[in-house]
RNA sequence: GCGAGAGUAGCUCAGUGGUAGAGCACUACCUUGCCAAGGUAGCUGUCGCGGGUUCAAGUCCCGUCUCUCGCUCCA
């Protein structure tokens, strides 16, 4: 049992590397810095992979915003540090953790009490409130104030691992729950999952600024201005395509999870009553998006967060999760985030974000739903699912069968072969179609293997001139998935292609 | 951060202390007339990096960096 799973792990994985390989080799995605080893959890767009990434993001951008009830906008990365305490981050988005130098086992530090028995912890504490009074007396008062408030033994045992000058001597009379080792721990360490730099060249402390961890609080810190300036009532929404940074403490599968990634947010601001009927309309919507580009529906999926499970400012929240070769992985969240965002950032701000209903004559503050798409994932999605190995007489192709529209090279011109005037007949076309999508020329070697190399690429369609063009002024354009060809006239191809991409 | 594995040509990999290799890819020419055909020639390397052992290191030892997997993390 053990090695099927092995040997089906192996495989799964060996999916990713083809593609990583064949994203290196064709110039889909590069290694950040590769020439100086690598840079952790960063990579580079190449040429196709630029075009592929541009494509997703504009199928994004029209659909999500040429409409008559979303704004675009483009928020700064760099914003006041005030937003991240007001948003939560700078409270949530850190956890101490301590590691056992016996067994290895990590720790969040803050959940450490929950296994941790009743009895055990009040002779922790009993043992703890003898060793400070004698040794220590400033940290023994800091400990009897905590142990005399009026909390449950759970809530005194957190408080007590979140004081720092406590935390340190409470673990050395732990053990481990794991090995039981008695005294095992690390000294707590601060996992800080924002990046900070320092406005200004100066790098003083009170100049310490983060770079955004996500985009969504652009968009609701600009809410009052695009509501003003855009003539927008409820409900509408404003959607923001940007590049978001996460020190994560492991990066990992490729695209999936790096420390600089893009993302795609639409936030919709709705009436608190309608919440729930835009929750439902844009959670359909957006798994639907998926699917109108090709995404194989049976690797698709929406996985419910349970109530007990959600994030501190979400009512209601799904994941929409892509069947990767190593397993589910969220590529879209949507969520209720009711109006957390908007009441938080009235609070810190002290600037109302209430909005003026004019039929029910009411002010209030809007609930947002929120649509939060990673660009860098969905682009590694439509990668996987486009990879396909086939047999074609009795040889192996590799095909990448991405949607039209998102193919990074949209038409191939080739001549049959190099001479006769073909290739003229083929720089004509060529010239004729590149205004208005990316094309590719290519007159070496055999049909056949130029064919392939397309196959290798996505490319949809491979336009040939051969004997027949000069004569009667038809080509052969072959579609990539089935190969077939048709033969139409050079005039009708822009027309055709164009129609074809629409 | 811990544990395990890996790093040799653009890609995939062989090379078990004694001259740096193969296939594919790429470039040019010839041939070729619709699905990775053939021929000829050519290009490609501080064997991840640094140190050590040795007459001699891609190979053995130590350190380090990067990648992969697992743990942990992923409000």
């Amino acid at each position: 049992m053990r090695l099927v799973i092995a040997q089906k792990n192996n495989k799964q994985n060996d999916v990713i590397e083809k593609i990583v390989s064949l994203s290196k080799r064709k110039g889909f995605v590069f290694q950040s810095s590769e020439i100086y080893n690598g840079l952790n959890g960063c990579w580079d767009y190449g040429p196709l992979g630029v075009e592929l990434l541009k494509n997703l993001k504009e199928e994004w951008w029209k659909f999500m915003t040429y409409r008559e009830d979303v704004e675009g906008l483009d928020a700064a990365i760099l914003m006041h540090p005030r937003v991240w305490e007001a948003s939560g981050h700078v409270e949530n988005f850190t956890d101490p953790m301590i590691d056992c130098k016996q067994c290895k086992a990590r720790f969040r530090l803050d959940t450490l009490g929950e296994q941790v028995a009743e009895k055990k912890k009040e002779k922790l504490l009993k043992t703890l409130s003898a060793k400070l009074e004698e040794t220590d007396k400033e940290k023994f008062v800091v400990l009897q104030a905590i142990i005399d408030s009026e909390a449950t033994l759970e809530e005194k045992f957190e408080k007590l691992l979140e004081t720092d000058e406590i935390a340190v001597a409470l673990l050395e009379e732990m053990n481990c729950p794991q090995c039981g080792t008695k005294a095992s721990f690390t000294e707590p360490k601060n996992f800080n999952l924002m990046f900070k730099t320092f406005l200004g060249p100066v790098e003083k402390t009170e100049n310490a600024i983060y770079l955004r961890p996500e985009t969504a609080q652009g968009i609701f810190v600009n809410f009052l201005n695009v509501l003003n300036s855009s003539r927008q009532k409820l409900p509408f929404g404003i959607a923001q395509i940007g590049k978001a940074f996460r020190n994560e403490i492991n990066t990992k599968n490729f695209l999936f999870r790096t420390r600089e990634f893009e993302q795609m947010e639409m936030q919709y601001f709705v009436k608190p009553a309608d919440d729930k009927k835009h929750y439902d309309n844009w959670k359909a919507a957006r798994l639907e998006w998926y699917k109108s580009l090709g995404m194989s529906e049976d690797k698709l999926r929406y996985h419910d967060h349970p109530a007990d499970k959600l994030a501190h400012y979400a009512k209601e929240a799904t994941d929409i999760e892509y069947l990767f070769p190593f397993g589910w992985g969220e590529i879209e969240g949507i969520h209720n985030r009711t109006d957390f965002d908007l009441s938080r950032h009235e609070e810190y701000s002290t600037k109302s974000q209430k909005y003026f209903d004019e039929e029910s004559k009411e002010k209030f503050i809007p609930y947002i739903i929120e649509t939060s798409a990673g660009a860098s994932r969905g682009f590694m999605a439509f990668l996987v699912n486009a990879y396909n190995e086939e047999e074609v007489n009795g040889e192996q192709r590799v095909v990448l069968k991405f949607h039209p529209r998102l193919a990074p090279i949209k038409a191939a011109i080739l001549p049959l072969v190099k001479k006769d005037g073909m290739p003229e007949v083929a720089r004509e076309i060529e010239s004729k179609l590149r205004p208005y999508m990316k094309v590719f020329y290519d007159d070496k070697g055999a049909i056949g293997r130029r064919y392939r190399r397309m196959d290798e690429v996505g490319t949809p369609y491979c336009i040939t001139v051969d004997t027949q063009t000069l004569e009667d002024g038809t080509v052969t354009v072959r579609e990539r998935d089935s190969m077939e060809q048709i033969r139409i006239k050079k005039e009708d191809l822009l027309h055709h292609l164009i129609e074809k991409l629409a």
